[in-house]
DNA sequence: TACGGCATCTTGCCAATGTCAAGATTCGGC
DNA sequence: GCCGAATCTTGACATTGGCAAGATGCCGTA
């Protein structure tokens, strides 16, 4: 058949079709949910056959998989650049709302155990090292310091997951991260000055 | 047919088939997970024929909506009998905490809109009514009190969330009520002593 | 350059599922 | 006692996930 050079339309080996196929779940994952979501779908918005996707995943549960590690690296990232960048704790907070906001489809499947193959080692790596710096940057001290950095984590996730779900009250003109910053600010307040912020490493 | 009059074992009209469609819904949901839940293995369960479950509720999307106007009800009941036994802000928490874990099907369907029909009408009353109770009651004085009540939600929603997912790091022996209790006291812990309690009505 | 192994992708197929239409059975009101 | 309506069943169809077998193109080796 005559490959196209500049390797786009229409080709055999589409070059990297893994990741193509990730990208189109994210997209239709987002418009629909992950439970309208089919393989044969996926497999048309990329203009391959019904049966590629399985073949780089394996299955269906294989893809979330996936796509779930793919999604705790990013918040690994994302966490990590964020610590670099600030110490205020509130601002950690955001920027975890901030990546659940900006990548609904990851976060979605991302906590939902049932949807992955739990015994995949690139998941188990993937969520290690998220857990790693979720549990390692944000400490408050002054109390337990883990039951404080799993309230703190509870806090942001609980306030992504209900925006996510359209269960907050409507309150126009304000922005999420906005209004995510106010429910921090609201779990800080009353607390001594000194304890706002992140412990430096 | 000879109808038992026992009303149980085999009969046309099974006599609260909608009930004991939910019912069966909500145990192989905490099973499996709604994604691997199919319409006909409830039917299976509850011993009818596979469009049974359609004529009660339409559709699939129809027994979910149905599952989690039921979970959002029994929420709102829940959170009304905690107001009226305890004024502790932290035990209302832990009740929160409590009826996620203890329906799980219930919880895992009913933040999850892409899994409901959105314009029925009872989901949305069930909604309006769990979510009056919830800013209603709890409320911290002292700050602004509908951001504080943003909070108090999320941090018992999170932590509710992360545990059924699995994501909290693992701790033995220690019972998730008591986890949660100490995390909310962790969220309390620093403020002011006279606004712990909810306001009374 | 020729070639052989192999990863990539397609085609064809099957069982299971959600949904619909039509029929069977039973209940409740008159 | 009877008729309409509600409840439930049977049968069918399009779609889906998964598997097997084949087609296609890539890459290293001689």
């Amino acid at each position: 058949m005559n490959a196209p050079l500049n390797g786009r339309t229409q080709q055999y080996h589409h070059g990297d079709l893994r990741r193509a196929l990730l990208d189109h779940a994210a997209a239709a994952i987002s418009e629909s949910g992950v439970a309208k979501v089919s393989l044969r779908e996926i497999a048309r918005r990329a203009g391959v056959s019904h049966a590629a996707p399985t073949h780089h995943f394996g299955s269906r549960e294989g893809l979330l998989t996936a796509l779930a590690a793919q999604g705790f690296h990013a918040l690994a990232d994302l966490m990590h650049n964020a610590h670099e960048q600030t110490a205020d704790f509130a601002e950690m907070g955001v920027a975890y709302v901030q990546f659940a906001l900006s990548h609904p489809a990851h976060f979605e499947v991302m906590f939902q155990p049932h949807l992955h193959q739990g015994d995949d080692p690139a998941l188990r790596a993937a969520q290690q090292r998220a857990g790693e710096l979720l549990y390692g940057a944000p400490t408050l001290p002054g109390t337990g310091t883990r039951d404080a950095g799993i309230a703190a984590w509870s806090l942001v996730h609980g306030f992504a997951t209900l925006w996510l779900s359209n269960a907050l009250p409507a309150e126009q003109d304000t922005p999420p991260e906005q209004r995510a910053r106010q429910a921090i600010r609201a779990f800080l307040d009353g607390r001594s000055e000194g304890s706002l912020a992140a412990n430096d490493d």
